[in-house]
DNA sequence: TATCCTTACGGAATTCGTAAGCATG
DNA sequence: CATGCTTACGAATTCCGTAAGGATA
């Protein structure tokens, strides 16, 4: 038994079990990996993976627990580097973030740069997509900290928190006629085109309900992924955009567009940091999650992360 | 990084950072686990062990929390041996108990036989200990489950099940005074010599603690570690026994020895079964706890097992 | 001086890559 | 027949034991 079987098993699972990738992954011969998994299993007593013929087909059932196993084993000598970075480069390292543009676009700059401030010597890198793409590099230790809206909480390996609330807003260009309402309804808005963020994006779903519940089908005109693309539509006149108020932030009233807050009729969304279950944090990761917000002290993280599913509300 | 370092490391902190010892521990030569030690120490670019000069004096800060998860590698390690031989073999393997004298001679015997029934193809080992090694024989990895009265519920790495109640009894020579006495009361007892459990044993000190209340002072004739050796000398007429009731019950009335309830006095005692929290536990294991207590189903084990310190009492 | 950790070195076992074999879709 | 896993084999590396060195109590 050794590590390197256990890297081998974990990666041959997340490429669905194509050994050819795995060695490309982990830059290394494909008989290598073969012979080690073999080993594994022998040693074990059981196989871990079910083949037709010579194909990997499945993850057996003593599989799915020799991976739980697995997974414990590789997230703590992940861990180890951590606390190996932690003591010797005092302060210096890097800290993958993953988000969606929103966050990373709007939110993350200020916190970013007072991490920086206080840690000159922290690298930062961040890494975009969907919500369900931020879980996925959480779960795959390619980030180590993630921030986004929604579908954070439907894994139970991650440890979610949250970070702040925020409403959508309506965007239109400066001259439009809804520019001058000061709360627009559902009906106005279900009269115009709409320019939304696509479905699996930062708090879409709750604009769906609202107007399912109101029995009103929105015409959508255009889904885009971030705020900036459904802005720039916006100002050619394809339609009215639906973003989260932060996007907004840098625009000045006066300017080409005009923006009215949404949260009577979308309710609140809430942003989430969200953390892989059981890893260690370096000093500068717990630092950097006080910047995204005040409640998110090293206490409360170290509770969250140890606790089982616990939910921390605002 | 591999799991020999980390075994080596582990073993070191048992045996009190003596190098020499661990080498014999494990069966290997002492200069290859001082290398392994120190080459891991290298890798991670922190001391684990602090040295004066050559020798280990102490476990370094970073050391600590490099061990946590050396313990939780190595814990799953052992897990997946588990899996191994659960799902291999099926039904057969080893079944290791620690436990101490009283359970393994009086309560133990028929929960054994029932399993052993069940599973003819599982070996059982019995280890024996005072209650604090017990727990010692848990956390190294010695024994799988233990079950004794007292002292298991004092570490945090171990989960601890209530099993069953049961109280003190008085157990006096057919013919001595005290046996015609229905309910004896303490003051009776302090007149009495007595011979009772070792200190660190089964529900000694709710028997110390009665005495306190009652500001008498019991005059203790002989300390035993075990039942048996207490009705000996009870036989010759060293004074009056104090043991737990299971341990009469192989004793008929009408015998060489009566004996009495004494709950009224030291109340009642809860026998705990404990296992290493983390653990997996196969097929069998379960199977046998359900022999201990109809209690102790696969589904409450493994809630008490995943929750973090949660008390279920009877 | 006795204990105990580190360094040095050499033979043995393991590792890991390339090449070939063979089964599936 | 293209993809993809397993087997075969040999070179390179790593492993691990003995012997020697050096530091502490």
């Amino acid at each position: 038994m050794n590590l390197h079987q256990f890297r081998f098993v974990q990666e041959a699972v997340r490429r669905d079990l194509n050994l050819t990738e795995t060695a490309k992954a982990l830059f290394t011969s494909q008989p290598g990996v073969s012979k080690a998994i073999l080993e594994l299993e022998e040693e074990l007593g059981v196989d871990i993976f079910a083949r037709h013929g010579k194909r990997l087909k499945r993850v057996t059932e003593p599989g799915q627990q020799v991976l739980k196993a697995i997974e414990i084993i590789m997230r703590e000598v992940t861990n180890l580097k951590r606390i190996g970075e932690q003591f010797s480069k005092q302060d210096a390292g890097t800290l993958s973030i993953a988000t969606t543009h929103s966050q990373a676009r709007y939110f993350l700059p200020g916190p970013v740069a007072r991490l920086r401030q206080r840690f000159p010597k922290v690298q930062v890198v961040l890494h975009q997509g969907m919500p369900e793409q931020v879980a996925r590099m959480l779960l795959d230790d390619v980030a180590e900290i993630g921030l986004a809206t929604e579908a954070l909480a439907s894994h139970d390996e991650l440890v979610t928190l949250p970070c702040y609330e925020w409403q959508h807003v309506m965007v239109v260009p400066a001259g439009h006629p809804l520019a001058a309402i000061e709360r627009p309804t559902l009906e106005q808005l279900a009269a115009e085109p709409l320019v939304l963020y696509h479905a699996t994006m930062t708090g879409r779903t709750r604009i769906d309900q609202a107007f399912a519940r109101a029995r009103l089908k929105p015409n959508v005109a255009l889904e885009a992924i971030d705020a900036d693309v459904i802005k720039t539509y916006v100002r050619i006149g394809m339609g009215v955009g639906i973003v989260a108020e932060l996007a907004m932030r840098d625009d000045p009233p006066g300017g080409d567009l005009a923006w009215r807050p949404l949260g009577h009729l979308f309710g609140s969304n809430v942003a989430r940091v969200a953390f892989k279950r059981g890893a260690y944090l370096r000093h500068f990761v717990h630092a950097f999650a006080e910047q995204l917000s005040d409640r998110l002290s090293p206490a409360l993280i170290q509770r969250a992360m140890s606790g089982a599913g616990t939910d921390y509300s605002l």
